[in-house]
DNA sequence: ATAATAGTGTCTTTCAGACAGTATAGT
DNA sequence: ACTATACTGTCTGAAAGACACTATTAT
């Protein structure tokens, strides 16, 4: 290291400038595989979130995600899982980066905070939820949604100027599985796209009490649509089921988070290169049992 | 606003708590047209990323991405947008967020800093680059790229426990478009895959001197993996080109970013739905005019 | 036998890849 | 006429969509 750089360093002084804080923020998603007493009757899933009630303020009282402040001498990824395991009692989970929200300077009353958001999958068995000292609670929410488009319109901004806008509402209730509390949103994406360029205006609207906190109904809108893309194309919804699971189970997965039915022969010729055959079956249903797959190991099909 | 939450927000300071200074930094890229005076060939395209000569320290003299801290009270996205303006002259671009760098702790000689990456593309005509004057130059930089892969290795971590690896490293040589710079330097990602999650490493090693600053060489591997992708099913691209062009044209740009050679009647087919017809033709070529074409203005075949 | 779901075979349609052909400017 | 590129038509084969059929369990 050169004198002048030493020089440079050691009379560098952070607190010279004014920061903003930084938080890690964590949609964690799971399915939940409605344990049914019927034998004669596959269970139906769904898609849920984890949530925490706050005890403090801001937000005092209401619903958020998991997550909190970095420290200095600590990663962004193990910022995101330090949060999740202190708060939920969730760890070693599937994790990636979503995304940074940061363009509201006032998203937060408290002080600029901008908060890099992560997205993780968990298998709802051998996950037990605990609330930390600092929460009131924790609970898995389940997710149902209803999309309102309004589709591609094309409107003349001016003479050779035109712009595209296409606007879709996502409808959100989420409820506890204990049925006890009910979060109402709706998430507005507005895109507008003039020549190639294309911007995305998102607005979130509450709609009950208590709702969910801070912008995290917007973020949690992303994580779903980031995972509804990410599943067609990757592998990653094994991280929502057991090692072991049957091709029934894997398509309700896929169908709960694609929000659409799929034709069983084209699901299982689709899925056929992620997975293995075992010498597995499950059993107990007054039915023809259903052999178990795993995952399998290899890079064909992926991305 | 609860005479509780007042006062919790009077009595609040941010400066108690330590905090990491936040940057944006932009890759822009641009497609170089090389002017050709044979009138009897078509031009070649280059790929081109635009850097900064660093006049301060650290990284003084090296090559960097036009970047800085954002200021308390802008959003992140215009702060990029500032950087850009200030550090290059350049304005009015496509730009998108692209990842927020903040795995490692001392990334920055000076302080826990965290980047957040954007991704501009400019049409490289009607764009004059100027230096500021906090830097001490301003370049465009001709990407040359060769990837080397070690494909797909399934390691045994343990019994029961497999792991596949799979390791690119692609070796960059930046060349200056006036010929006096060349900055060269490789970047080697490890895809590590337990079940069904995914992990990454991205190292990176410099090989000249004067080379890139920071881990600016991962960020700019990052951002062309992230153009190569969004390129195949997102009408990106035409923020590269001019507002007519020719279809010979558009493909070279594809071409170019793909690193391939495509076939031109399915480039045709696959690009059809993007565009529009014009009666305007090219000319002055020793060969049959090509039709200009532009931007075509409908939501067909967008993500 | 019946109910309910597991699993397979195959026809059709759509789309991507490859190549061969025709068209047209300037010299 | 020649060169270089623009542009079009069409064959082929792979992949996606749709549906009909057979298999197997507990009661």
């Amino acid at each position: 290291m050169s004198e002048d750089l030493k020089l440079f360093l050691e009379s560098y002084d952070p607190s010279q400038y004014e920061r903003p804080s930084v938080t890690t923020d964590v949609v964690i998603l799971t399915i939940d595989d409605e344990k049914m007493l019927n034998k004669r009757k596959n269970s139906e899933v769904n898609l849920q979130v984890l949530l925490v009630k706050r005890k403090d303020h801001p937000y005092k009282g209401q619903w958020a995600l998991p997550g909190g402040f970095i420290q200095m001498d600590e990663s962004l990824v193990v910022s995101a899982k330090r949060e999740l395991k202190e708060e939920t009692n969730v760890s070693g989970v599937h994790i990636e980066q979503l995304y940074t929200w940061g363009d509201e300077v006032d998203r937060d009353p408290r002080t600029r905070i901008i908060s890099v958001s992560y997205l993780a999958l968990v298998n709802k068995e051998g996950h037990d939820i605990i609330a930390s000292d600092d929460a009131e609670d924790v609970k898995w929410f389940n997710i149902e949604s209803l999309s309102v488009m309004n589709n591609g319109k094309s409107i003349e901004l001016s003479k050779e100027i035109n712009a595209d806008v296409m606007v879709t509402t996502n409808i959100y209730t989420l409820t506890s599985e204990d049925k006890e509390v009910t979060l109402n949103y709706s998430i507005t994406n507005t895109l507008i796209r003039k020549k190639a360029t294309q911007n995305k205006e998102t607005v979130q609207v509450i709609s009950s009490d208590p709702s969910i906190a801070f912008d995290h109904g917007k973020v949690i809108d992303y994580a779903l649509e980031r995972l509804r893309n990410k599943i067609k194309y990757t592998p990653i919804a094994f991280n929502l089921v057991p090692d072991y699971f049957t091709l029934a189970h894997l398509q309700s997965v896929y169908e709960v988070i694609l929000k659409e039915r799929l034709i069983r022969p084209n699901f299982r010729r689709k899925i056929a290169p992620m997975i293995e055959e075992t010498n597995l079956y499950e059993t107990g249903k007054q039915m023809r049992p259903a052999k178990l797959f795993k995952q399998a190991v290899n890079w064909d099909s992926w991305e």
